[in-house]
DNA sequence: TTGTAAGCGTTATCAT
DNA sequence: ATGATAACGCTTACAA
């Protein structure tokens, strides 16, 4: 079943058949009322090639993902992210292509660039890489493919969508300087993550509102596993001048891991070492004490990424768009606030 | 840059072009060398929507995936699979396609489905659904949509890749009555899902093998998430004839919770309660007592599925293709065993 | 408001 | 081994 098949049991044209289905206003109820009617019979939906081909449109937009899978795409950040981009992609009829490498040749990569960008499978990119000298940027942008940033970049000509991390950061340590502790560790990202140098950045900034300088040892570089943050806790126990009596954690699969080395020592929470989390999963209610955390709206910084990746599609001289959305600090039990708000498990 | 214009530069015609780049033996070593020093030259690709259309394969296949997204797409499982899924994809030079309904709305679901089926954006499709009863089997039939299940479909019909999951259950469950255990309950997933039926089934032969008859109360049926796990495991200790000895999990992640429920009411694992996950993940090894679990390939599940489509894809008169993975007991503390083989942390 | 016709960039079927 | 040429199924001026 195609166009001509369908024009030809509607009595109509190919043409009158494309603009009804392209929603077109210049067509009479009645010629609509038809061709509806022949579509919903025959079950008919255009053929995506050929569309793809006549309009340059593909309407299909790509999510590149690191390759470190295991490590990265296991944190439910993903999940939550991924979810937020499908709705919207859904909501405007725009299919969804998982871009990833797999290997660490680095000419898989590039073929799998080339197949999906080169080869104009794609009408838009979503970057979620956070890495800040991906080459993929320049690439894309040498070959005119509109994207988008899922975490911000120092170049200002990318569009991105991101949160302050810097200043929820810079909040949430504040807040654990309030409750008192003054040797304060930081469990974050590797040093290439762009999300990574800001939260670090912020804590910093923090400090010298209280007037501390940060202690070297007390800031620990390492991947956003639960297993990663398990290991970066023990490092800070064993370290020469003693615990710190309260860590900020860049994320809460991270501080789940952290706040399980706590135990495993035999720390009281927040007693002896008081923690606090970033991301705001409903997972880290399911802990005990239930953790403090810097909530972040990740889901809708996927809805976000769609929508400005869309938006630059349309229009290919749009300047770029770069949005924050809000974070919110979440207080339970964790960092020393008593009320335990957490949901019940 | 199109073929025309690469023949053009190359001195030869379209049809040459086209056969060096698909590999076509009838091309003189002269005439390929030019054409593919052009190809270089100016980094062509071909563009993927003509060639669609053309050749009537697009070179994308779709993973389906259900729609409670934060419940099921949370798991690592998933992470796994996907890995699997998108390294062999790009072996084999195919795209992946994610669909996924993000309403409960049953309409957006079909115009999900008809958009990809229906508009040929897809060659064939991996179903990592679980459930027994979806529809989505019975449209792809109809369609004739080559199509693969991640997890074992009752019809014989059908291909699908899978692990022995009710002989996976058995052994693990008798691994725990060898310990002595003789009041274990099971924790496990939805009644539509097919692994669930099948390690409650296999739980249950384990028992009757030594002569028990299993008790309603010690079988909990309950999402595949670490709170889930939690809150089955809450009730189980609640349950009036006294908490289990020992409880086998269906899921690492549901493990966690459960561990997590039993330090939190006081309990010692295994002493007082042992425990047996599924899965195998590597974040298990993040406890204590580290779990004792039914290890499974879940990437080469997805490896898997990804051939099993595409020979179905290559002939479409092809009969079905169904196969069983190797699962593998990885005994650990938390089932009593006393050598706790824990890759550090 | 509708129809005609010229692409879109490949592949595939013939000849040669 | 190579080259014409006709599909492939749709969009999009342009004409009517």
């Amino acid at each position: 079943m195609n166009l001509e098949e369908l024009a030809h049991l509607a009595g109509v044209s190919r043409s009158t058949v494309s603009r009804v289905i392209n929603g077109d206003r210049w067509v009479s109820e009645a010629a609509r009322a038809r061709v509806e009617e022949v579509i919903r019979i025959h079950d008919y939906h255009p053929n995506s090639s050929a569309r793809g081909l006549a309009s340059r449109r593909t309407r299909i937009v790509g999510l590149l993902i690191p390759n470190q899978t295991s490590t990265i795409f296991g944190d439910p950040f993903f999940a939550h992210l991924i979810q937020g981009v499908v709705e919207t992609c859904n909501e405007h009829d725009q299919s969804l292509m998982l871009l990833m490498n797999t290997t660490d040749d680095p000419g898989a990569g590039d073929h799998l660039y080339r197949r999906a960008i080169r080869g104009r499978h794609l009408d838009g990119v979503i970057i979620a890489s956070h890495l800040v000298d991906d080459p993929v940027v320049g690439q894309l942008q040498a070959d005119g493919c509109p994207f988008v940033l899922v975490g911000r970049h120092p170049h200002r000509d990318v569009s991105f969508v991101d949160v302050d991390n810097r200043a929820a950061a810079r909040e949430a340590v504040a807040h654990l300087l309030g409750h008192g502790y003054r040797h304060i560790g930081i469990i974050t990202g590797r040093a290439n993550m762009i999300g990574a140098i800001d939260r670090y950045a912020g804590y910093v900034t923090a400090l010298s509102e209280a007037g501390i300088m940060p202690e070297a040892d007390l800031a620990i570089h390492t991947d956003f596993t639960r297993r990663g943050g398990y290991r970066a806790m023990q490092q800070l126990l064993a370290r020469p001048a003693g615990p710190p009596d309260a860590v900020f954690v860049a994320s809460d699969t991270m501080a789940s891991g952290a706040l399980q080395a706590l135990r495993d020592a035999g720390k009281r929470i927040p007693d002896d070492v008081a923690v606090f989390g970033f991301d705001g999963l409903d997972e880290s209610t399911v802990s005990r004490p239930v953790l403090s955390t810097v909530a972040q709206p990740i889901g809708e910084l996927g809805q976000e990424a769609v929508r400005i990746v869309l938006s630059l599609i349309e229009r290919a001289e749009q300047e770029p768009i770069q949005r924050y959305l809000p974070t919110e600090l979440v207080l339970r039990r964790s960092c020393g606030c008593g009320a335990d708000t957490s949901v019940a498990v």
